[in-house]
DNA sequence: TTGAAAGCGCTAACAG
DNA sequence: CTGTTAGCGCTTTCAA
């Protein structure tokens, strides 16, 4: 910068106002001061900007999810950038692959480089280490499940609900030996949406049997094994009800095979992916909107960024049955 | 820093040595500094050290793709990502949308805040732009697809040679009216496959019919109604090439139904996409990588940060056919 | 082993 | 409209 302002024969505080675009330069004198800039190649240093201007916004705010290559959590990053793009902001990203100590190290990191704000899918765990960073201003927004210990903005799906629906659906065609296949269930979404597995049976003063349950599934072979464990059991269930997207898929794995007849048991899945709809039969799923899970969560975030200190909120998105084919498959007469 | 010096009852540069954990401070003074700067829940501000510590490292990487809400490069990200977590590095991250000025603007805030390094997949036009910011001494790796007018290191596939076996695979069973359903033609890649496209029907003397070839689909909708209106043809294909994951993605929603018969048109896709090998038949594709792309680049770029000066080097990988049955289903006999 | 002084590149606040 | 001065939070350099 120094150097734009000899070349171009004015001050630094010239050059600042230029590369700012505040008013207040003649015409002239900022023609000049440009052409400098593009000589030089000089670019602003941001790092160096922020420093000075003390409670100003660094426009840069944190993603953390689950994992990024999930499509789930592809399709609300996206959803976030755009939104961001809008503020002029960047985004910061890492995935925490449900670890707690990853998910500090990233935040650590994040609020290292000073971000405005973060986007927090939160792993289990007390998450007070937010809090601090809260007291020093970054403002937290927690996506997909709440996290404990902590006051923010939080936005969720009817996980219970939904798994509800879906296994109301299997009980009304007559299913009664529906397995549970599920990821960890310390992951907060996870377990309510057993829950509403498990409610949806109470419902009709059933409950269910112990032996169809499987928790834990942290990949889609995971979820394979644990389908053909249950199919192959004496007295296999007629119906499935799997946790989320990886689960349902590893389910299909299982069930759907290109070489012989697809096994005879049905299935409604959690989240929705692609080609669900593609599969024969297609897949019954209980589907969530990423895109609008991440811009809500945008929305939020920028929100108190630009001041908004009203008490933390709770928004509830909605799930859909989206009844396609798997899921309306009829218990075989026993 | 100020703040916790004074509780301590030390000077600045201690207190900075300790947070840096620099050896030369007594345990017991560390101590107290630790206990002090739990207490007041500092924060060391990476802005004012990377500041201070010219030609240093910002820790910092930007990663540019055309949309990471598309599997293949949420996949890649996700590499780039865990490799930048062993080098202690976070990772910005932008969408171009395949739009120049997109990138330009994403680039420039990404340079604005000093990053280290640049993973860009350039969109069509020229990179010149980048040049600078290598001036500048920001690393710039290319993937996917070489940038125009930039001297880099760059990850691709076999593009062509990828397109060709998949064409010629389909010209061995006997297709001749083979349809060409394909991405925007500025897109590097895109004109690479239709090349292979092209050649492979050259190596058996043949043509490929021009009312056969569709260029310029930018989403799976698109790719839907291309698809349909050659099968609708007076003297339709009697087999498909798609180039890319979502234009297979679209071509799949066209030829595959779940209520009536699946289309008797074969089909291979360029990229691999999650359940192809679980539709019925199962759809035969040319599989790229993500995984290992995304690795590479970042093996790369941490090479030129540590300090490698070699000329830029381009890395080749290989495709694979992976034969499932979609690109099997012979012709119609005439 | 610890500290004081200087300054990284920039902008706020005030002068001219 | 333009410039001067001070200082953001930290680290480098040198001295004690």
């Amino acid at each position: 910068m120094r150097d734009v302002a000899a070349a171009a024969g004015v001050s630094l505080m010239t050059v600042s106002r230029v590369v700012n675009g505040e008013p207040g330069v003649q015409p002239e004198t900022a023609a000049r001061v440009e052409r400098a800039i593009r000589r030089l190649g000089y670019q602003r240093n941001d790092m160096a900007r922020q420093l000075r201007r003390k409670g100003q916004l660094t426009e840069t705010i944190g993603l953390l999810v689950d994992d990024l290559a999930n499509p789930f959590f592809a399709a609300l990053t996206r959803a976030v950038e755009d939104a961001a793009r809008l503020h002029d902001c960047v985004v910061l990203i890492g995935s925490s692959n449900d670890s707690l100590a990853r998910e500090k190290e990233v935040v650590s990191a994040f609020c290292a480089r000073r971000v405005d704000g973060l986007i927090v899918v939160p792993v289990a765990g007390s998450h007070r280490f937010l809090k601090e960073q809260q007291d020093l201003g970054v403002k937290v927004v927690c996506v997909d499940r709440p996290a404990d210990n902590l006051d923010a903005d939080t936005v969720l799906v009817d996980n219970r609900r939904g798994a509800y629906q879906a296994v109301r659906h299997l009980l009304d065609q007559g299913h009664r030996r529906i397995g549970y296949l599920g990821d960890r269930e310390d992951i907060w979404a996870i377990r309510e949406r057993f829950e509403g597995f498990t409610e949806a049976f109470a419902a009709d003063g059933l409950v269910p049997d112990p032996a169809l349950i499987r928790h834990g599934l942290r990949s889609r072979a995971d979820a394979t094994r644990a389908a053909e464990e249950l199919i192959g059991l004496a007295s296999p269930p007629t119906a499935l009800f799997a946790s989320n997207d990886l689960v349902t898929m590893g389910t299909v794995d299982a069930l759907y095979s290109s070489s012989r007849q697809r096994e005879a048991v049905a299935l409604v899945g959690f989240d929705e992916f692609a080609l669900a709809d593609k599969l024969t039969p297609p897949v019954t799923v209980v589907a969530q909107d990423p895109t609008t899970i991440g811009a809500t969560a945008a929305q939020l975030l920028f929100g108190r960024i630009a001041g908004d200190t009203s008490p933390a909120r709770e928004v509830v998105l909605l799930t859909r049955l989206v009844i396609r084919g798997s899921g309306e498959i009829a218990p075989a007469v026993s």
